[in-house]
DNA sequence: ATCGTATCCGGAACGATTCCGGATAAAATA
DNA sequence: TATTTTATCCGGAATCGTTCCGGATACGAT
């Protein structure tokens, strides 16, 4: 995750205003980014600090920070979507039981240039994902 | 892709019946699975070979085929999930300009043990996708 | 041929996300 | 500071892929 300064010079770099409410977005994503947290979660949090925010602007909001390169999203069916601040390589361990995601690090430089020499395909993104059981609940279940 | 016989196979072992919907649907994916094809997709083609099939019959289906591992559902927010039929372990080459997907083989064996003795957390599933722009379209966009 | 049960269909419901139009406020300008 | 511009905000309706429902159908075992 970026730190404030960061981002916020990348706000203005991207000629976005600092209003209270990106704001508030913007801490609970420094807070609770680790949680790779989704729109509802904070919209909740957001609430505390400005109580006036809406679900629609959390949701303009997380796209323009998405654009901005601040984080990514991390997309699911069925479940709420979700963010990722973490914007080094690396993998998210996903348990389908609980739902929490984890980072793993592990510098997987898969080799991207050779994809392009091979296949003529521009890598711009990626997502790299396992998904199974975290220790809790694989410990839980016996 | 399974084979025919060993999709069959598989859905007996499975107790699902051989309708004339499932087998319509078996076979657009035996013919069209390397498009990764999404639901609407499939309803056209299946509804060429049988008529009377339904868009929650192909949803049911695709949901039951997932089950019984014959394909795994590729989630994507906003747009149409996508069928994969190709259980080995590749990279999806995601077009962002035209939505294609393409296969890219390459044995991509992370050290999935390592990961589990680090951190406890116990795969069973994973994800692994670039995203950017397929050879035609980065031509066409100059 | 009969029967039990999975599967089917059509349509309503769902839920996350996006879209809308009028109100608000950040910040550039004077 | 007052004015102006314009991005952003809010609340609620709309969207759309997907799931759920209840009654009808048909597979395939006996
Ligand atoms: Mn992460
Ligand atoms: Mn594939
Ligand atoms: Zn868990
Ligand atoms: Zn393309």
């Amino acid at each position: 995750m970026l730190s404030r300064e960061a981002i916020i010079q990348k706000l203005k770099e991207n000629g976005l205003k600092l209003t209270s409410q990106r704001l508030a977005i913007v801490d609970v994503l420094i807070k609770k980014g680790h949680l790779h947290p989704g729109a509802g979660f904070i919209y909740k949090e957001a609430k505390k600090k400005c109580p006036s925010i809406s679900l629609s602007s959390v949701y303009a909001n997380l796209n323009e920070l998405t654009r901005s390169g601040i984080i990514k999203l991390l997309e699911f069916d069925g479940k709420e979507n979700r963010c990722e601040g973490n914007l080094e390589e690396h993998i998210n361990l996903i348990c389908e039981h609980c739902g929490k995601i984890t980072d793993f690090e592990v510098p997987v430089t898969l080799n991207q240039k050779e994809i392009t020499r091979k296949t003529g395909f521009l890598i711009t993104n990626n997502r790299l994902e396992y998904y199974g059981y975290c220790g809790e609940c694989t410990k839980s279940k016996g």
